[in-house]
RNA sequence: GGGGGCGUAGCUCAGUUUUGGUUAGAGCGCUGGCCUGUCAAGCCAGAGGUCGCGAGUUCAAGUCUCGUCGUCCCCGCCA
């Protein structure tokens, strides 16, 4: 059988070429971006993974060549023979790299003829999701995905340089794994051989490593998938990839250590920039303090402030009753936002809604007053503390929210975020990393009535609070670590617990019975008693890394094949219903309603 | 599980409420013709519609009602 191609061999790609090689003979390869067709000459954009080069058609020139390119058409896929030319006196392109130069043909083939796409296959092209991930094949060859799928193998090429020389083990770890019905909902895979039996899919491989740990490979590293069976956001896929390590013999400063250099390493390979390290490092108390949130985004200021001291005995009852019942009221300054209108405060207060806030106070600093709703309720002494605390001067506009310190704060972190986008406080060209430390071991879960690990159940507590861990299990905190880029959780880690006697103990104040614990881990327990060496580790969620690097708005958006909301796959149809064989080996039987058509 | 937006030509949208009414429009793309320097090529002509789907109200539904499906954003959820 004759190969297509013959005996034409690509030379360069299409963002190669420049007036250096005008006169050379060279061979392109790639798909035609659009065809300018004027009778006689004929121009079409020729594009590959790398970019655009013009070749032209002249009849004066080949009359054959000519003649055959009348057929070629949008995606059409060419291969050229031709001479690099200087474009003729102000016919250069400076919008294109390779506007200089273009390529007079005298040999085409075209290798393959294509359907006229959907919608156009360039940047720019205003095309909805749907469609976009219906042809997601023909999506991927427009050049902005092209670039961040680039960029995403760069960053992991790095990641793996970076720990390969930093001692670090790339070992692979089981995706048919064991269920832990801790934490998220679990994908499940019915097992043939074990009728009624099912593996799960990780969520992550954290005991696969800490095991590493614990069979002294000291140190470990995988880029790996993982797996949520949990609703999708923009930024959070069913399968998504993690950076994940662990560290044996270390610290928290060993691990942040690494991270930090890995993040030095990443940002230099892909944007050429400079960050600094150490990043600041900030306590979850300090961050719920002046930020309402466990990932402040620090690019800006416009910090809650707690004013519960001045209103506890105000007359405004709202605020003062709050205060009584152990709630909390804090403000927030929206510098010179005075102007802001009846509507826009409406919109503040729907947008606080969401996040269960009941209201949204608010005072407009006036030259000689305040114009406020809630205003008339302050004595002189506490509108004066106000001011002072609150920084007050004319032409502010200042937001408070008073309710149970979680509600309080989530309402009033979202809304700072919010208006730090709305009143251009952010400057987007900025990398504001921050570590956020000593989280609470555990947390109070009021629906199921238990404490739950605000981390996962093999953190380590903090010596000094160990103690507490059966006395005031709420007070605990724990050697984790979040890595925090922008306000967007882009790592998280911890020391682990190493000690048999400690983990028990740990599992026992979150609820778990040492007979279930034995059930659900009773592998870790027991390595743990075979020589575990102190360890920690950390992982970086991977695609939200690559996606603040491409400066894209979704984990979609650099994720090859994503799914959608309903975590439905356009391009291939999956999820798909099963055919009854296949049910029947593995012992499943389908509800009615769901079952596929025979 | 809940709230909100969207669904009309291949694509992006207008038309949908105020006001249900004869033949559903535009731009881009596509097809054909003309055209030898364009790069958002230009000029002329043309084709192209299950108004997401299903019921209902009505003399009459893209338009009103109910249901349903898909998609996006958010809340819950995501140790």
């Amino acid at each position: 059988m004759l190969d297509i191609l013959g005996d034409m061999r690509r030379t360069h790609h299409c963002r190669q070429l420049t007036a250096a090689d005008i006169g050379r003979e060279v061979v392109l390869m790639g798909w035609v971006q659009r065809r300018r067709d004027h009778g006689g000459v004929i121009f079409v954009d020729l594009r590959d993974r790398e970019g655009i080069t013009q070749v032209v058609f002249n009849p004066d020139h080949s009359a054959r060549v000519h003649a055959k390119a009348h057929d070629i058409r949008s995606e059409y896929v060419l291969g050229v023979r031709g001479t690099v030319s200087a474009r003729p006196d102000g016919m250069v392109n400076p919008k294109l790299n390779t506007g200089e130069i273009e390529v007079l043909v005298h040999d085409l083939k075209i290798l393959n003829d294509a359907k006229t796409p959907p919608f156009p296959v360039e940047d720019g092209a205003e095309v909805s999701e749907t469609i976009r991930l219906k042809h997601r094949h023909l999506d991927l060859r427009r050049p902005q995905l092209q670039r961040s799928l680039m960029l995403r193998h760069k960053v992991g090429a790095v990641v793996r340089q970076y720990l390969n020389d930093n001692g670090f083990l790339d070992i692979e770890t089981p995706v048919l794994t064991k269920s832990t019905p801790e934490g998220a909902r679990d994908y499940l895979v019915p097992s043939r051989v074990n009728p009624g039996q099912f593996y799960a899919l990780p969520q992550s491989p954290q005991l696969f490593k800490q095991l590493l740990m614990m069979s002294g490979f000291e140190r470990y590293y995988q880029i790996v998938r993982c797996f949520r069976d949990e609703d999708l956001r923009a930024d959070r896929q069913p399968e998504f990839t993690q950076i994940d390590l662990e560290m044996s013999f270390v610290g928290e400063e060993e691990v942040m250590g690494i991270a930090e250099g890995l993040m030095k390493t990443v940002f230099k390979a892909a944007l050429d920039r400079d960050v600094d390290i150490p990043f600041p490092r900030m306590s979850y108390d300090e961050a719920m303090d002046r930020y309402g949130l466990d990932k402040p985004d620090t690019r800006f200021g416009l910090e809650l402030r707690d004013i519960s001291d001045i209103v506890k005995k105000s007359g405004f009852k709202v605020f003062a009753s709050v205060v009584e019942k152990g709630g909390v009221v804090k403000a927030l300054n929206a510098k010179g936002c005075s102007d802001m209108s009846r509507k826009d405060i409406d919109d503040l207060t729907a947008f606080v809604a969401v996040y269960r806030a009941k209201g949204l106070a608010w005072i407009k600093v006036r030259d000689n007053e305040w114009q406020s709703p809630i205003a008339k309720f302050f004595t002189d002494d506490e509108k004066a503390a106000l001011a002072a605390r609150l920084d007050m001067a004319a032409g502010d506009l200042v937001f408070f929210v008073a309710d149970q310190p979680k509600v309080t704060n989530e309402a009033l972190g979202h809304l700072r975020n919010h208006l730090g986008k709305k009143m251009g406080l952010i400057d987007e060209g900025r990398f504001d990393f921050l570590w956020v430390t000593r989280f609470p071991m555990m947390e109070y879960d009021e629906g199921e009535k238990r404490y739950q690990a605000l981390h996962h159940p093999f953190t380590a507590p903090l010596e000094e609070d160990y103690d507490k861990l059966e006395s005031d299990p709420l007070s605990v905190k724990s050697r984790a670590y979040d890595l925090v880029l922008n306000g967007s959780e882009v790592g998280g880690g911890s020391i682990r617990i190493h000690q048999r006697e400690l983990q028990a103990r740990v599992l026992a104040a979150l609820g778990i019975s040492p007979e279930a614990a034995q059930e659900k881990f009773g592998f870790l327990l027991d390595a743990l008693e075979s020589g575990a060496p102190p360890h920690g580790g950390l992982a970086f969620g991977f695609d939200r890394l690559v996606m603040i690097l491409c400066g894209q708005p979704s984990i979609r958006d650099v994720i090859a094949f994503p799914k959608t909301q309903k975590a439905a796959c356009l391009l291939t149809g999956a999820p798909s219903a099963a055919a009854p064989v296949q049910l029947d080996e593995l012992s499943l039987r389908v509800r009615k309603s769901t079952e596929a058509p025979s």
